[in-house]
DNA sequence: TTGGTGACTTAGAAAAAAACGG
DNA sequence: CCGTTTTTTTCTAAGTCACCAA
């Protein structure tokens, strides 16, 4: 039987020739690669690193010097084969037979042999400002150590934003600018001056300095931009690749955060502090055993090697406002990010099979009298249902948000029958409003859960916290938590969705693509995925709508000119004329006005920027009589249209004679009327989105095998749905779906 | 049983790049 | 071609969850 396969066999066959796409069923023969899993939970948590297994000790430059260039532009590494890895593709070895993404990772176990990099990135060094340019105290320009001063500048460069005006964000950056200045020696010159009062401190010139500064780099030649970014990707390349098992695979953010002002999302009781700057000292790096040691920058050590091969990090150091960890990563298109990307989603189809039981259980459970399972029961109908996450318990130096289990006494309304009002913060202060209707029992449950003595401020679930709620869903299925309703859900969402939708083949992509994101956008409103609205979003969608009017008007104004030239074609076609009558003269002069408008504001920038441009080559001036000129024929223009309204339909000879005859009209209108169409679909579509963010459920909750079989069923080009670096992240679900995948 | 911490995923804002339109 | 708008990428904050020690 496969299930008595031994650890010898799996170490006698190489498992990338092995496996097979797991299939779900209970029948099918468990995959090798869920073997290999089960393996290496029996392993010790730490291999020990066999001596074979030590690898090209080569500096990693070496290593990659052996990037080439394709044709295509992509990088290709070649590394020679070592007959001990288990991961180089090997010769005859076809590509189909090897799914590296169904290689089990787990947590605590060795997740790969050989590891070689060249350590992180630094920011550059603080630039000094101009020894013109300085914070004035108290009416008084003040010379300030440099430390201090780069603290002064991170605030002065910012003052034109919300978080600088946010007294807290003030008040935190003033705390850590007043600490940075005293271990720095104080003012330099005027020598006593105390900094004490942050509203005395005006960092107007500092700001003008950078503003001006960023003018000064937009406008530079194309030629001396692409210079500088030149330079910039040269530093960076030898931090973007990695040699992983022998693969070149990208390094995410090889770049060490630069100091800044820390800028907490919603009401954050630390924003503003001061993110100090990191250090090579403060730096861990993890390598592969027996990989080169990285230079540090000259003058300095590295914190700490490490050589760790149960975890996937390259690098790591400690921030110092909270103490915790930021990491150096791979890239989302590293095998390693794949591997657990196609678990997460193999786990949340696995919900598939329990799903059913899980809920009878937990509507059953809804009745139960012991408080504790009841709220176990109303908690996972909440995440299930209204795909909430898990909600762990913060601190008093963090945003006052929720999740599940910490929600409060004053987060949720009742109302009977059964109706439920949410209103809370959530991750990133993301504000999840909903009056939803809830399962009567769960209604009931929840008044429970709100009954005297309880309290504003009090624990909803205050029998509950993510660890016993995960912990009970275990039971149901090994490895189930929270988070996984939330990727189980919205998948399901999706396929749903695609199930639903009626796409004919000879539709256009353009419209496939709208029922795409529409089905896209059920998914991010279940996740309460939001952006804030661009500040410009509101002109825009006016802008939109003019043109639609324009459109409408010209279209009107075609079969006004068809009726010209047939004025028979009004008794035999009524319908068609109808909205000629609809289209009033207000909403035509309007239009018109709109026309005029843009015009004037056409004509006019035409002028100044032709004249800039020529003052600039110290060539003549356009006169003021040209400009005089283009208005005045924009006022002609709008004054015949308005003749041509208040006279009713008589059109010019000349406009007769441009429009053709009944059949190229008749062609017009109907141009005219797809162009309308789409530029309305496109405006709801706008519209719509507005609020919604797409993109976290496309890169984190949408299965993308769905995606994939949505553009293999419906002929929409991948690209259209997934941008280069997602396809990147996805090639295990580019490779492995096809038009009939189903999630 | 709690509390801390480490390692990982998920998140919206902001910056950068590409596309658009006149 | 150039300024503007839209899309894509980067950045790093903010979650989840497992594990460990007391």
């Amino acid at each position: 039987m496969a299930t008595k396969i031994t650890g010898s066999l799996i170490d006698e066959q190489p498992l990338k020739k092995k496996v097979k796409l797991s299939a779900r069923k209970n029948d099918e023969e468990i995959p090798l690669s869920k073997l290999k899993i089960k393996l290496k939970n029996k392993e010790p948590q730490v291999q020990k690193i066999k001596k074979e297994n030590l690898k090209d000790e080569r500096p990693l430059n070496k290593l990659l010097q052996h990037s080439e260039k394709t044709p295509d532009g992509e990088t290709e590494t070649k590394i020679e084969s070592n007959e001990n890895s288990l991961n180089i593709k090997s010769e005859g070895d076809s590509e189909e037979s090897y799914k590296w993404w169904e290689e089990g990772i787990q947590d605590g176990v060795k997740k790969w042999d050989t590891l070689q990099h060249n350590g992180v990135l630094f920011p550059p060094p603080y630039e000094p400002l101009p020894s013109n340019v300085k914070l004035i105290y108290d009416g008084v320009p003040v010379t300030l150590p440099l430390d201090a001063e780069e603290v002064a500048g991170f605030f002065g460069v910012m003052i034109n934003t919300d978080h600088a005006k946010n007294p807290v964000f003030q008040k935190n950056f003033f705390a850590d600018f007043q600490k940075v200045l005293k271990k720095s020696g104080g003012v330099v010159e005027p020598k006593d001056t105390k900094i004490t009062v942050f509203k005395k401190c005006d960092f107007s010139k500092i700001f003008e300095y950078y503003e001006s500064k960023r003018e000064e780099r937009k406008q530079m030649s194309r030629a001396d931009k692409k210079k500088i970014k030149d330079e910039k990707d040269k530093l960076e390349e030898p931090y973007k690749y990695c040699i992983l098992d022998g693969r070149k695979e990208q390094v995410g953010n090889f770049r060490v955060e630069p100091p800044s002002l820390f800028r907490g999302r919603g009401q954050h009781p630390k924003t503003g502090c001061l993110k100090t700057r990191v250090f090579p000292e403060d730096i861990i790096l993890n390598l592969g055993p027996g990989s080169p040691v990285p230079e540090p920058p000259s003058g300095h050590q590295w914190g700490e090697i490490r050589r760790d091969n149960t975890v996937q990090w390259l690098a790591m150091w400690k921030e110092n406002i909270f103490n915790s960890v930021k990491y150096v990563r791979f890239a989302a298109n590293s095998s390693l990010k794949g591997i657990s990307d196609y678990k997460k989603f193999e786990k949340a189809r696995e919900l598939k099979i329990h799903i059913d039981a899980i809920r009878d259980d937990y509507k059953k459970k809804l009745y139960s009298k012991v408080m504790f399972e009841r709220q176990i029961a109303v908690a996972t109908y909440l995440i299930d249902v209204f795909a909430l996450r898990a909600g762990g318990e913060k601190g008093d130096d963090e945003a006052d948000t929720v999740g599940c289990c910490s929600l409060r006494y004053e987060h949720i309304e009742l109302s009977e029958p059964n109706n439920v009002t949410f209103d809370f913060l959530g991750k990133d202060s993301i504000r999840y409003y909903q009056k939803v209707e809830v399962d009567k029992q769960v209604f009931k449950s929840l008044k429970l859960f709100k009954k005297s003595p309880k309290k504003k401020g009090d624990q909803l679930f205050d029998r509950l916290d993510p660890s016993i709620l995960n912990k009970h869903l275990q039971g149901y299925m090994p490895g189930l938590t929270a988070k996984v309703f939330r990727t189980y859900n919205a998948s399901k969402t999706m396929q749903d969705q695609i199930d639903a939708m009626d796409i004919k083949a000879e539709e256009p992509v353009q419209e496939k693509l709208l029922k795409y994101n529409a089905a896209n956008r059920e998914v991010a409103i279940l996740c309460n995925h939001q952006k804030s609205v661009s500040k410009n979003h509101e002109t825009s969608m006016q802008k939109a709508n003019d043109k639609i009017q324009e459109l409408l008007w010209q279209k009107i104004r075609l079969k006004k000119c068809l009726l010209q030239l047939k004025p028979d074609l009004k008794k035999i076609d009524k319908k068609f004329f109808a909205e000629i009558d609809d289209f009033k003269k207000e909403k035509e002069l309007e239009v018109i006005e709109k026309i005029y408008e843009r015009d004037i504001v056409k004509y006019k920038r035409k002028f100044t920027s032709e004249n800039e441009k020529r003052k600039e080559k110290s060539e003549a001036l356009l006169p003021d009589e040209d400009l005089k000129e283009w208005l005045e024929s924009a006022e002609k223009s709008r004054a015949d249209l308005i003749k041509e309204v208040e006279t009713g339909a008589d059109f010019s000879e000349e406009f007769m004679k441009k429009s053709g005859d009944e059949e190229k009209i008749r062609a017009k209108i109907k141009k005219f009327e797809e162009r309308i169409q789409v530029a309305f679909i496109q405006l709801k579509d706008r519209d719509d989105n507005s609020q919604v963010s797409l993109g976290t459920s496309k890169i984190n909750y949408i299965d993308p095998r769905l995606s994939v079989m949505f553009s293999k069923k419906f002929g929409v080009p991948i690209e259209r749905l997934f941008t280069k670096t997602l396809r990147d992240k996805f090639t295990w679900a580019i490779e492995s779906a096809d038009e009939t995948w189903r999630f």
